[in-house]
RNA sequence: GCGAGAGUGGCGAAACUGGCAGACGCGCCGGACUUAGGAUCCGGUGGGCCGACAAAGCCCUUGGGGGUUCGACUCCCCCCUCUCGCACCA
């Protein structure tokens, strides 16, 4: 069945022991030429690659390689995420050092990649588990801690006891680990936060000037960060004075509708608001309950809200009215002051508890004429408002900030949803927290001298929790940098988000010895032009990756402000409507597939099948379908290569950039093959111009698809038209195109369609371009540019329609008079019945498309 | 519930600012070449009128229903379905 097929074996393994040869792709900053940063998300060596990877990297390889020929300096670097927790748990089963597993499975994906063909310049090759990568990290943090935007508290989070460590609270997905998928539980820990919260605006504001970012991700973001406006004052509590309620709202101008407050169960000031012993029992119980109920269960929509009255009142300061007090499990204690006033008539969760309690429902908005319903949050009239009435909304949410600032009771507040992130690991495979606990000096960090601090390989891995550095006596035990005296180690290691929150730097200058990156060199990469990566990502890394840039800027490390211009995230790979799973039985080996048919066969189905951001549907039919393709191209060179060497080479675009804006190469190679021919074909005959003209009219789609839209699968689909309109050219011009021109014209179509599909079958195109005589690259070669000459047309076919139905077709010269194109229209043969009976009313024409005969009876 | 996106042949999908719906590929059908073909090449392939075949033609068709327009997959309104994200965030 492969007896058939074209040597790919053979070619791809040449080519790619070639470009590595020569080091094609190395790179170096050129500030005379434009540069592109092309970069795919780096992948966890987990030690395949899978048909993710091999979408994501066909996606940044055909990327890479058509700005390469469209004249820009591309880095295209890949390294590896080699921080994590699927190592530990290999040592853990396996007994094998996670230094050791991790190496070895880098070195098997390398191999992988490589068989892929992929444009990467190696000599940047990075991983993130080497001490001379994490150390530039680790002096970060101890920045970050000098100017408090990295800390340590005390607090409440999401444990996983699968992974048997805490949680950044991205990483928890419907109250489950994002990793194992293990329910999150809750737990009081000490550990390291950066202060993400501090950035919240402007990574907000950003959001706003990233157009090229899809917006369902800016959307995620957005959400994420959730950002909301309103006021925070103090509600007296009736009869204890100097003792205050903080609370938070939106809705600072329905404060006349407050009728009970709330506070989250945990919330602190309960325990002071207890009366007696059996209130104070009550309280324990409802707590207790609340907390028996797991993270999931408390997401489930439409519980009820429950809630216990406490004997404590509080006065509504806006009324003076003295209102009841609850602890509810509605109120959430990690949000605003953990502490609400309820405004049943215009809060819908406050409404349904208020019913559920029997509690007043106060209306301070005016209800449209006819309106049902229960809360209404609407726009409308202040009433029952005091001196709020008869103003809007939004006037009475500024007067009631007012009125509070001026009495001393509160002031206007923001408040998000976003939370700092937690970067405290209590696992062994990650970066050390650069930080000691002297017995003198107390929390202090580690020397710069010092760094970095290595993370040590001789641990015991139990998984039995507890942080394994802790048993690690040689590292615990260490001197304090301040005084000398007797110190101990912080024993957590950082969130593995932390090392790809800047690993797009480091690529930059990824052997600078003396510091995070050569200041020049970021200068000139930054900032990446194309990010293309999974929609997993779209607030995890995503959001953190533009936070700790941020930071680097304010620590005046680099003046970048964001970190990726554009954004592409591409679809999952999925097969019989499925994800690929092992227990689903439906996983495509990437190894399989390229030994069967190739990688530039698995490249270009991967990029055929859907357009990128869609999900892609596996099909082995279709990769047959691809490979057969590939297949018709090699023939028709093979069969004609010695023909086609005899005849002028495609004359290279002059340097003056092409149709849509792209950056000229410096100078075109000086390879014109054999014969060096600069002319374009003749085209003496019919037949001759038009298939010249469709040769630069797939120029121009292909082009214009991968410029504006990143339609891989219809510039695809334009090059296979071509070659169908070369086989059907070459069998049909034999008699009727003379030969010196049928050859030149093939040989110009061949070498057209090898430069288009250049950049997503590298191997099989460099091969053939050989085989022309072309002592150089295809990959030095430009990026083909239409020959306006060939595109221009003498006539158009246009379409009759009589009442919007097509009843006939036209051939007229291009620009053809209006007029004439009616009269011709309306005499037409095919047209004629179908106006003859009746009246004509209106003629539409459309110029070189359509004319529309609009009748009537 | 809120937000975003999508719904087009047997399948994956095309269709630029409204202008020939279904490009390209898969699958299927037929033919050629062949000892043979699961290789290759050529042709056909949305549904219906429609029959033993062919040609030509007509009608219908982009989730459903309305609307705007000479003309709607595309724009507007209503509804249905699916996917994703957020989800007591005050």
């Amino acid at each position: 069945m492969s007896s058939d097929r074209y040597p790919f074996r053979e070619i791809e393994t040449k080519w790619q022991k070639i470009w590595e040869d020569r080091k094609q792709f190395r790179v170096t900053e050129d500030p005379s030429r434009p540069k592109f940063y092309c970069l795919e998300m780096f992948p966890y060596p987990s030690g395949r690659i899978h048909m993710g990877h091999v979408r994501v990297y066909a996606i940044g390889d055909l990327l890479a390689r058509y700005k390469w020929m469209r004249g820009f300096n591309v880095l295209h670097p890949m390294g590896w995420d080699a921080f994590g927790l699927p190592a530990e748990n290999a040592a853990i089963e396996h007994g094998v050092h996670p230094a050791i597993w991790t190496h070895e499975n880098i070195d098997n994906m390398r191999a992988q990649l490589r068989k892929m063909g992929i444009s990467y310049d190696w000599d940047r090759e990075l991983a993130t588990c080497d001490p001379s990568y994490y150390r530039w990290e680790q002096l970060v943090f101890i920045k970050m801690l000098e100017r408090g935007l990295a800390y340590r508290r005390r607090s409440t989070v999401n444990w996983c006891p699968s992974c048997q460590t805490v949680l950044a609270n991205e990483q928890v997905e419907d109250g489950r680990c994002w990793r194992c998928d293990s329910e999150v539980t809750p737990r009081e820990i000490d550990g390291w936060f950066f202060k993400i919260t501090a950035y919240a605006d402007e990574l907000l504001a950003w959001c706003d000037r990233l157009p090229g970012w899809p917006e369902r991700v800016l959307t995620m973001q957005r959400n994420w960060i959730g950002r909301s406006e309103g006021a925070e004052f103090d509600l007296p509590v009736a009869g204890r004075p100097g003792l205050r309620l903080r609370v938070f709202t939106t809705r600072p101008d329905t404060g006349f509708g407050m009728t009970y407050a709330v506070l989250a169960p945990e919330h602190p000031l309960v325990d002071e608001l207890v009366g007696d012993a059996r209130e104070r029992a009550a309280v324990a119980a409802f707590r207790a309950e609340v907390a028996r109920e797991s993270e999931i269960e408390r997401l489930a929509a439409d519980r009820p809200k429950r809630g216990l009255r406490l004997s404590a009142r509080v006065v509504n300061p806006f009324n003076e009215a003295e209102i009841p007090l609850f602890i509810a499990d509605y109120v959430l204690m990690g949000y605003g002051t953990g502490a609400i006033m309820a405004v049943p008539g215009e809060d819908q969760r406050d409404w349904d508890f208020a019913r559920a309690h029997g509690l007043a429902i106060i209306e301070t908005v005016t209800r449209p004429p006819g309106w049902v319903g229960e809360a209404y949050t609407g726009e409308g009239v202040k009433r029952n408002s005091g001196f709020l009435d008869g103003l809007t909304i939004a006037a009475a949410k500024r007067r009631a900030i007012d009125w509070l600032v001026a009495r001393g009771l509160g002031e206007a507040k923001v408040n998000y949803r976003l939370r700092d992130w937690g970067i405290s690991r209590q696992r062994y495979w990650g970066a050390p927290i650069p930080v000691l606990y002297c017995e003198a000096c107390g929390m202090v960090p580690e020397a710069e001298a010092n760094l970095p601090v290595v993370l040590p390989r001789d641990v015991q891995l139990s998984g039995k929790g507890g942080s394994p550095l802790a048993d690690a006596a040689s590292f615990v035990h260490a001197r304090c940098p301040t005084c000398g005296g007797r110190a101990r180690r912080e024993t957590d290691t950082m969130d593995t988000f932390v090392e790809s929150s800047w690993y797009f730097l480091r690529y930059c200058s990824p052997h600078h010895e003396t510091g995070m990156f050569d200041r020049a060199a970021v200068e000139y990469w930054m900032p990446v032009d194309q990010y293309i990566g999974g929609i997993e990502h779209a607030v995890l890394h995503l959001l953190y990756a533009r936070f700790y840039t941020k930071v680097l800027r304010d620590l005046g490390l680099a003046r970048v402000d964001e970190p990726f211009t554009a954004l592409l995230s591409q679809g999952m790979v999925i097969k019989d409507g499925a994800k690929m799973s092992k227990s689903k039985g439906n996983v495509v080996d990437p190894d399989d597939l390229i030994r069967t048919f190739g990688a530039d066969t698995a490249r270009l189905f991967s990029l055929f099948a859907a357009p990128p951001e869609k999900d892609l549907d596996w099909n082995d039919h279709g990769v047959e379908g691809a490979s057969r393709f590939l297949n018709r191209v090699w023939r028709f060179v093979l069969a004609h290569a010695d023909e086609l060497r005899g005849a002028p080479s495609v004359p290279a675009p002059a340097a003056d950039g092409g149709p849509s804006g792209g950056t000229p190469r410096p100078a075109p190679a000086a390879d014109g093959g054999p014969s060096g021919g600069r002319l374009a074909p003749p085209t003496s005959t019919d037949q001759g111009r038009a298939f010249r003209r469709t040769i630069h009219e797939t120029i121009v789609r292909v082009t214009d698809d991968l410029e504006h839209d990143f339609h891989f699968n219809t510039a695809i689909s334009a090059v296979m038209e071509l070659v169908n309109a070369l086989y059907a050219f070459e069998a049909a011009s034999l008699d009727r195109v003379p030969a010196g021109e049928r050859v030149a014209l093939l040989r110009e179509a061949v070498e057209t369609v090898l430069l288009l599909l250049g950049p997503f079958c590298p191997h099989v195109t460099e091969e053939l371009w050989g085989l022309l005589g072309h002592a150089e690259s295809l990959f030095a070669r430009p990026w083909p540019v239409a020959d306006p000459e060939a595109l221009r047309k003498q006539e158009v076919t246009v379409v009759v329609q009589v009442d919007g139905r097509v009843r006939g077709r036209l051939v007229v010269d291009v620009d053809a008079a209006e007029d004439r194109v009616r009269q011709l229209a309306l005499g037409d043969d095919k047209v004629q019945p179908w106006v003859a009976a009746r009246t004509v009313e209106k003629v539409v024409v459309v110029p070189n498309r359509l004319v529309n005969i609009v009748t009537r009876t």
